[in-house]
DNA sequence: TCCTTATCAGTAATGATTACTATTATTATA
DNA sequence: TATAATAATAGTAATCATTACTGATAAGGA
């Protein structure tokens, strides 16, 4: 893998926020510093890193795809309401059933909705 | 909400099979008993049901969407080389975090990825 | 039975993501 | 350092799951 700036500056970008963007959003906060570059290749950057784990990604309920620059383990609350996304860092435990039906657990994703602070009035 | 042959069909599919089926699948199924339904139909009456409660969907990493008859609080198992998805009823405890943030939670979905004993080898 | 309108079949549109192509830039090597 | 090989890019076209639209059909209350 040849370096790229371009590659390098959207890996910058996940790796500094943390409120889990999609493709779109990173796009747009890249242009601001490289007002050239190309939607196709910030997708094509993002499926990269994430193939190689650098990035994670986040399936929710809005469709999109959302990246996370924070490999470790954790899980996420989303808003009903607003759509944050929030990290939980005292993930929860894996089902001692995967265990003992002997599959090998290679990642695990939680998703918790509901309402968060701001939206629970 | 009236009653349609379309809609209580589509029902009756979700809830009788337990391999978390897209709305292809469940369109394919439908068309042996009811030739002439629709994809849209289909794709409606899930949102339908989805909306209302009676069936839940899973958002995976194959970006397309799974749905599930079964409402009960569970979690899944996909495995990455073959796709299937595992019911997994023992599900993990919603962290105390979230109740400490004051959070409230109407919804959680827990997905392990890893490779099922088919798959392992 | 008649009327209102939810639902349908069939098809067009949408929108996120991926693929393609000619050009540019990285990097190994002479 | 100059050159060659080719990975990566910008820009655009294509894909594909899902949703919206439209005229016809059918549920079900009066």
């Amino acid at each position: 893998m040849r370096y790229s700036k371009q590659r390098e500056l959207i890996t910058e970008i996940i790796k500094g926020r943390k409120d889990h963007p999609t493709a779109d959003m990173i796009y747009n906060s890249a242009r601001e510093l490289e007002p050239n570059i190309s939607l196709g290749t910030v997708y094509r950057n993002l499926k990269l890193l994430a193939d190689e784990g650098v990035i994670i990604t986040l399936e929710t309920e809005d469709k999109r795809l959302h990246y996370d620059g924070d490999i470790s383990r954790h899980s996420h609350f989303i808003c009903n309401k607003c759509g944050r996304i929030v990290d939980l860092f005292r993930p929860a435990e894996t089902p001692v059933e995967l265990k003992e039906a002997g599959l090998t657990v290679t990642d695990e994703k939680c998703v918790y909705y509901g309402f968060c602070n701001c939206c629970n009035h």
